[in-house]
DNA sequence: TAGTGGTCTAGACCACCTC
DNA sequence: AGGTGGTCTAGACCACTAC
C-alpha cells in the first residue's frame, strides 16, 4: 500500500470537495482548527496541506478572513490579429479586445532610456547593453492588475521615428507611424514561455499565487527585426490565442 | 520601515547569491542545519525559505542529497509551421524539431474511445458526453517526461476515417492521411494557458515544481471543426513559437 | 473582543543517500 | 553510521478582520 503522508492526504480530501462542489467557489473552507480537530492533525499540518491546495491556484487565503475556493475567470487575447493598417486600433489590440469584452480597460505609461538586456539584445540585433527606447505599459482591467508590457526599440530606429523617444501616448498607434515614415513590420515572431513570477512581478501583477504567461513578440521591417515586446500576463487571468489558415468555418458559428 | 518577516528575508538573501552566481547552477546549497545557523533562524524558518524558492523554480530538493540550483534547458516547438503536405512529417512536428536539435524523442502511444469532455465538445461542436477517438501521446525527449498530447476525433469522422480508431501509429500522419480520403484541414485556432499541474499531470510528467502549458489546437477543414488536440507540456521545459508574416529579415540570420 | 490566518521555535522521528 | 531532507507535533505570539 502506498501511504501518503498526512498533508497531502488532507489536501486530497479538500480537493475532492472543491472539485465535487461541496465548497463551490467563492465559498469559503472550514477554519484551519477546525480541519485540523476533523483530520485529527496539528494545525501545521492542516496548513500544509492547505498550502498545497493554494500553490495549485484551488484556493486562496487572507489574514483573518479564511480560505476561499477561487473562482476562474479568463481573458482571451487574440495574438494573430494582425497589426497594421488593415485593423484601426489605439496602439494595439488591448484596448479593442478589453473593451469588447465589455470591460474597462485602464493603463499607466512611462517612456525611458535603457541598455538592452541580453534577451532583447540578441532579439533587436543589437550589442548588449547597447542604448535603447523602452516604452513601458502597466495594464489594468476594472482596476485589477492584469499585464505588463515592455516594448524595446533600437537607438538607429529612435533616430529616424524621433517621437518613440516622446513620453505620452502616440496617438495613432506606434505601428502605424512607423509605417508613417516608411519602417513597415511585414512580419512577426512570437515566443511564449510560462513560469513563477519573480518578486518585482509578482508585486506589480498582485500575484500571490501562481504562474505569469510571458509573451515576447519581435516584430520584422523586410530587412531586420525593429522592436521587442515583452508582455507579462497574470496567468490565471489570461490565455492567448492565434488563429491560422481558413476558418470559415469557425465565422459560421456565430451567423444566427 | 518595511520589515520582512525571517523566512522571505533568508529567500531574497539566497535568490540574490544564485542571481549573482555565488551558487551556480548546478552547485549545491548549504544544508538546513547549516543556513539556520548562518541566518540564526530555526530549521523550520529556513525551510520556509527554501520552499518559497523551490516553487519559484530557482532550486530544487532531494531527500538525503540537499537543495541544489537548477539548470535551465528550454526546448522550443514551433507551432505555427502549417501542419499540411508541403512538410513532410511523421505525425507531427514533434519528432522533426526534437531530432533537428540534436536530441532523442521517445513516445508511448495509445488509442482508446472516451466521451467528450465540456472543455472538448465545445471545440469540435459535438454533444457534451458524445463519442469521440482518442488518440493520446505521452512523449520524452533524451526519457525524460516532457510532453503529453491527446487528440480527440469526433465520432462522425471516424465513420470517414476508420483508421483513427486502429490502435498504432498512422505512418504517414494523421493530417495527411485525412487529406487523402477528402477532409482537409485548412486551418487552426490555437490557445495557449498555464496553471500548475493537477497531481495526475504531475505524475505524468515529473513534476516537483512549477506550471505546465497548456496548448490547445482546434483544427477546421472549410465546414467544421475535425479535431481538438490538447497539448500539455512542462513550462521549465518548453517554449512555444509562432512565425507570421514575412521573415525574410529573419532567414539571413542563418546565413554564412 | 474573539476568531482568523501568518510567523517562529524546539524537538522528535522517518526515509533516503553516501561512505 | 552519519548526514541530508521530509513529516509532524505542541505551543507561542503577532497581524488582520469582523462585530
Amino acid at each position: 500500500m502506498n501511504k501518503q503522508p498526512k498533508y497531502r492526504q488532507v489536501a486530497d480530501a479538500l480537493r475532492r470537495d472543491i472539485n465535487n462542489a461541496v465548497y463551490g467557489p467563492g465559498s469559503r473552507l472550514p477554519s484551519e482548527s477546525e480541519l485540523g480537530e476533523h483530520f485529527g492533525a496539528s494545525r501545521n499540518t492542516i496548513r500544509s496541506g492547505l498550502a498545497l491546495l493554494v500553490s495549485e491556484g484551488l484556493i486562496s487565503s487572507s489574514q483573518g478572513l479564511g480560505y476561499e475556493v477561487r473562482k476562474h475567470e479568463v481573458f482571451e487575447l487574440n495574438a494573430s490579429r494582425f497589426e497594421n493598417l488593415t485593423f484601426p486600433q489605439n496602439g494595439d489590440a488591448y484596448n479593442t479586445d478589453v473593451t469588447a469584452a465589455g470591460r474597462r480597460p485602464s493603463q499607466t505609461f512611462r517612456v525611458e532610456v535603457a541598455p538592452a538586456t541580453e534577451y532583447v539584445a540578441e532579439r533587436i540585433r543589437v550589442a548588449r547593453e547597447s542604448t535603447t527606447v523602452l516604452r513601458f505599459c502597466h495594464r489594468f482591467v476594472d482596476d485589477v492588475p492584469w499585464s505588463t508590457q515592455a516594448t524595446y526599440y533600437p537607438d538607429w530606429l529612435v533616430k529616424e521615428a524621433p517621437r518613440l523617444a516622446e513620453p505620452g501616448d502616440i496617438e495613432e498607434g506606434t505601428t502605424r507611424y512607423l509605417a508613417g515614415i516608411g519602417v513597415e513590420q511585414v512580419g512577426y515572431r512570437d515566443e511564449i514561455e510560462t513560469r513563477m513570477p519573480t518578486p518585482e512581478e509578482a508585486r506589480l501583477l498582485d500575484i500571490s499565487a501562481g504562474p505569469v504567461l510571458l509573451w515576447t513578440r519581435t516584430g520584422y521591417s523586410d530587412t531586420k527585426p525593429i522592436r521587442c515586446t515583452i508582455t507579462t500576463l497574470r496567468g490565471d487571468l489570461n490565455r492567448l490565442a492565434y488563429e491560422i489558415g481558413n476558418l470559415s468555418a469557425l465565422e459560421e458559428e456565430l451567423l444566427p
